[in-house]
DNA sequence: GCGTGTGAAACAGTTCACAGCA
DNA sequence: TGCTGTGAACTGTTTCACACGC
């Protein structure tokens, strides 16, 4: 079965899975059926049933789904036992704080370099805890080309994000993850994926209109 | 018609559709049709329509949508055009960079407090923009009652963000956005959304790892 | 002619229900 | 008995196609 023809809402949930299996192996359980893992995120058995049956037989009748295994499995389905090269585009407030996250190394993200064209932060160090300093945004295709980076994250001011984007593309980036507040555009054969603060606030804004006016004020 | 039966996907796009319009309104463009709008969002026309057809009649056969018109529109069913007072808990790094953030106030978000229970953070100033310093999380409730607030953000580690939301949902809030990589739970008539980086990696590695397939590597 | 609004058709995703295995 | 895997029914969303207004 090909990437391309699984449900996104499948894949999406994936995620959910992950992190709840990750949590059930902490916990020291080793097995769990379709109907418990449901229940904790909100979905039918069938559901989670459904979505794993798109990947082959994880789950032993009777019996359940072994954890590890599945963990083993969804990882692999995701490419998160890989290790992907990436950079980081923007060190202002919030790509200074998305570059010492400490998740990248657990999803099989490698950040290479840290980037930016403000001459103040070049050179700037991002902390104890990083190797990495930032470093000019005219490194960006050598340092793509150098360690075959194919992800990039992108927390520049929206008006030069497309610049960035692509730039990016030419250096042979095949993801890019936004932070900045606008529609980008990209060539078919490169994922964007936009998270838009903005967007959640509305989203947000909407559904709790929706709750007051049940309640009836 | 009531806001639980619009198609969820409808309201997320309404968001898109509003970016883009205020884009288009300061480029000083006041007519789109749903073709042109459609095409810059990669959706049809027809999807275009229907969206904005759940709410009235936006637009002008032969003409097309005001784009002021439609704005105040979207903002009106989004919520945006009314004032949401809210309060961040959580003052890390990250906490700090959304804190700062300046598009709470276009989204009709009005930051009251931002609180956490680090003795190092509080009383720590949020820089020259802002007027607020980092409060003790003891005030939550004192704070709530007082601003009327709604809207929670929550930046705390994963490990005591239910914690946080337990106290945030006893203290009035509706509608909780979340930045702990944890599946919350709250009652109903509590709207939680969830923004979570390492989901985000994950999708993005699938995505990837799918275009690489195509391309036959 | 151009472009909206909207039923009807097509498609996609979810839930149901049950056969089959541990 | 408990639980998976899966075709079949159902529900919801998107696309099509066209009547009507500018």
């Amino acid at each position: 079965m090909r990437h391309q023809d699984i449900p996104a809402p499948t894949i999406q949930r994936l995620s959910l899975y992950l992190r709840q299996l990750e949590l059930l192996k902490s916990n020291g359980i080793d097995t769990v059926s379709s109907k418990k893992l449901g229940d904790v995120l909100g979905l039918t058995d069938a559901q989670v049933r459904k979505d794993l049956g798109h990947f082959g037989q994880f789950g032993k009748p009777g019996i359940g789904y072994g954890v590890e295994r599945l963990i083993q499995g969804v990882r692999h389905i995701l490419g998160t036992d890989r290790t992907w090269a990436a950079v980081l585009v923007g060190a202002g407030r919030l790509g200074n704080a998305l570059a010492r996250y400490k998740g990248f190394h657990a999803k099989g993200i490698r950040l290479v370099a840290v980037l930016d064209n403000d001459p103040e932060l070049i050179g700037t160090s991002l902390g104890p805890e990083s190797s990495l300093m930032v470093r000019s945004l005219d490194d960006l295709e050598t340092v793509a080309a150098a360690n075959n980076v194919l992800l990039g994250i992108v927390c520049v001011p929206a008006k030069v994000a497309q610049e960035v984007v692509d730039r990016l593309v030419a250096a042979g980036v095949k993801g890019i993850l936004n932070f900045a507040p606008v529609a980008l555009s990209a060539p078919k054969g490169v994922a964007v994926r936009g998270v838009d603060l903005a967007v959640q606030l509305e989203q947000l804004s909407f559904q709790v209109s929706g709750v007051l006016e049940e309640e009836g004020s």
